[in-house]
RNA sequence: GGCGUCGUAGCCAAAUGGCUAAGGCAGUGGAUUGCAAAUCCACGAUUUACCGGUUCGAAUCCGGUCGACGCCUCCA
């Protein structure tokens, strides 16, 4: 039974949609205004593994995540390029896509743009004042937090917590806690008309018209980083819940955000606070890790994906449990590459042993069609049976609040499974078809539990492997003489190939039967 | 100041009341190999920052101490 963390509860649920078979999961996307980094890619690697279990357990998923393309960060960019806003927001919506495609999230349905739902936003927020929780004032609309209820609910707070924060009430609001739903525009502005003037939706807006527009008034799952958690998914409840009378979402769920360790600190608020406050003299708040952020400049996602294969930072996000903290690093990314290797390696063993390739096999694609393949295994088929241990094991540690770290550890276990049998049944340089056909089906085992998690997707290209087919001509040529050289028992020959093939980035490995070769 | 998170082997990390505290990286020994590489086998925390408490039993619950961090302001 899955159960899942819910920030509203602070307690892991069993989890059950709110209609029978369905679920729907909106996530908070970016603001398009300048080009991802690493950061942003974590949510979506996160929820789109999410979505990716929910829908091999059997339901109907609508994945939807927004995109903002307007906003005060967009207007500035927009002004300091001097090119329209609209086209930042889409060489920027276009590099984001881009980058979710090489992190192999593909499972998100809707991308809702704010621009598309201006009149949705109007309609909303008139209905908001209609009832009383809203106010106009000088061309901006505000929401009247202290006209709801469960103001603070997600967060655990209290307006009387907060007071004492703010820098003193802006003249149109009434309150320090209001927070715009309409924004009324400066000359030169982008605007669309309303009742109130011309102007543009506030931010927490769009996330509750889109949300409500796609999935309904309550739906499923709501996600975003921790650091949405107030006061944007605070207000989102507020909008929502004050203009349907219903709960806005059922889970709220968060994970815990990408840092920086290296990063120097931004000057501002925090530290300032922290003086005042009395906290430590001194340069601390300037010197310790914090999360990576656009406006501490980390590097654009593009860039780090020339260096490092997607699936290696895949593989990575989903290594520690989602709602901690991880931190970034070079080191630790070239680490899981290395764990990685072991599965490439175990996939071209395979398809030496059968000629299969990993990426092709199909596999079940969810959990009743695994069930039902692989519900009376004989006992004598070894191999199988532990591969299936490991599928259980796998599935009990996702069910546990998507704990893909622990399931990931299971998958080692099969590496380790898989290299053993192929070793004691020799099938390397022999073994009889039924033993094959046994190894296939636990390789395939590891094929659906690789696809929830969205790794092992399609074969690795070798790096700079696009040339005409020269460079394997070649090599067949210098394993063929070096071969040569070893049956006649000069291995100074042989052994002075294959070290200065690796001086040049090329590892040989003499298999049964066989050499072959890899760039590293 | 308010709210909250975290502290598990050299590093990363899972396990949140009960069998030997997963797994990865690094390391050591062995098998294999002409030698390697890869793979397999074996080895690492008498113990989960520290102190005290609850319990038959705690990494896991409670209190305290120390330490790291997040949010309260634009953020995924």
């Amino acid at each position: 039974m899955l159960q899942v963390y819910n920030t509203l509860s602070r307690t892991k649920e069993p989890f059950h949609p709110v209609q029978e078979g369905k679920v729907g999961i909106y996530l908070c996307g970016p603001t398009v205004y300048k080009p991802s980094h690493i950061g942003h890619m974590v949510g979506p690697v996160i929820f789109d593994t999410v979505s990716k279990y929910l829908t091999y357990l059997g339901y109907d998923v609508t994945f939807v995540v927004n995109i903002t393309d307007v906003d005060d960060k967009l207007i500035a960019e927009s002004n300091r390029r001097g090119i329209p806003m609209s086209a930042v927001a889409e060489e920027m919506t276009a590099d984001y896509f881009a980058n979710l495609k090489t992190m192999g999230v593909n499972s998100i349905k809707f991308f809702p743009r704010a621009t598309e739902h201006i009149d949705g936003i109007i309609r909303f927020t008139q209905d908001l004042i209609d009832k009383g929780y809203a106010y106009a004032s000088k061309g901006d609309v505000y929401f009247n937090v202290a006209k709801f209820d469960g103001y603070g609910k997600l967060s655990n707070r209290t307006l009387e917590q907060m007071s004492g924060e703010g820098g003193g009430t802006a003249d149109r609001k009434e309150s320090d806690f209001d927070f715009a739903l309409w924004k009324s525009a400066k000359p030169g502005e982008p605007s669309w008309e309303s009742p109130w003037g011309p102007g543009r939706p506030g931010w927490h807006i769009e996330c509750s018209v889109m949300s409500c527009a796609l999935l309904g008034e309550t739906f499923d799952i709501h996600g975003g980083g921790l650091d949405l958690q107030f006061p944007h998914h605070e207000n989102e409840i507020a909008q929502s819940e004050a203009r349907h009378g219903k709960p806005m979402a059922k889970y709220w769920m968060h994970n815990g955000l990408m840092q920086a360790s290296n990063e120097v600190g931004k000057v501002g608020g925090r530290k300032t606070r922290a003086a005042e406050s009395g906290a430590k003299e001194g340069d601390l708040a300037s010197q310790e890790a914090g999360k990576i952020s656009k406006s501490k400049g980390a590097s654009a996602f593009r860039d780090l994906v020339a260096r490092i294969p997607a699936e290696t930072i895949r593989f990575f996000l989903l290594s520690s449990h989602y709602r901690r903290p991880i931190d970034y690093s070079e080191e630790r990314l070239a680490e899981v590459g290395k764990g990685l290797e072991s599965f490439y390696r175990l996939f071209k063993r395979f398809k030496l042993v059968t000629g299969q390739s990993f990426y092709t096999l199909a596999a079940p694609k969810t959990r009743a069609e695994g069930d039902a393949r692989w519900g009376a295994v004989p006992a004598e088929k070894k191999l199988l049976t532990d591969a299936l241990a490991c599928r259980a094991k796998f599935l009990d540690a996702m069910d546990d609040d998507f704990n893909t770290a622990g399931g990931m550890g299971t998958l080692f276990d099969m590496t380790r499974l898989l290299n053993r049998a192929i070793e004691e049944k020799k099938l390397e340089t022999g073994g009889t078809d039924a033993d094959k056909a046994e190894l296939t089906e636990a390789m395939t085992v590891l094929k659906e539990l690789a696809q929830i998690l969205g790794v092992f997707r399609e074969e690795q290209a070798e790096p700079a492997a696009a040339d005409d087919g020269l460079t394997d001509a070649l090599m067949k040529i210098l394993i063929e003489l070096r071969l040569a050289a070893k049956k006649r028992k000069d291995f100074e020959t042989a052994d002075k190939i294959r070290d200065d093939l690796k001086a040049v980035g090329i590892t040989l490995e003499d298999r049964p039967g066989e050499t072959t070769w890899s760039r590293s």
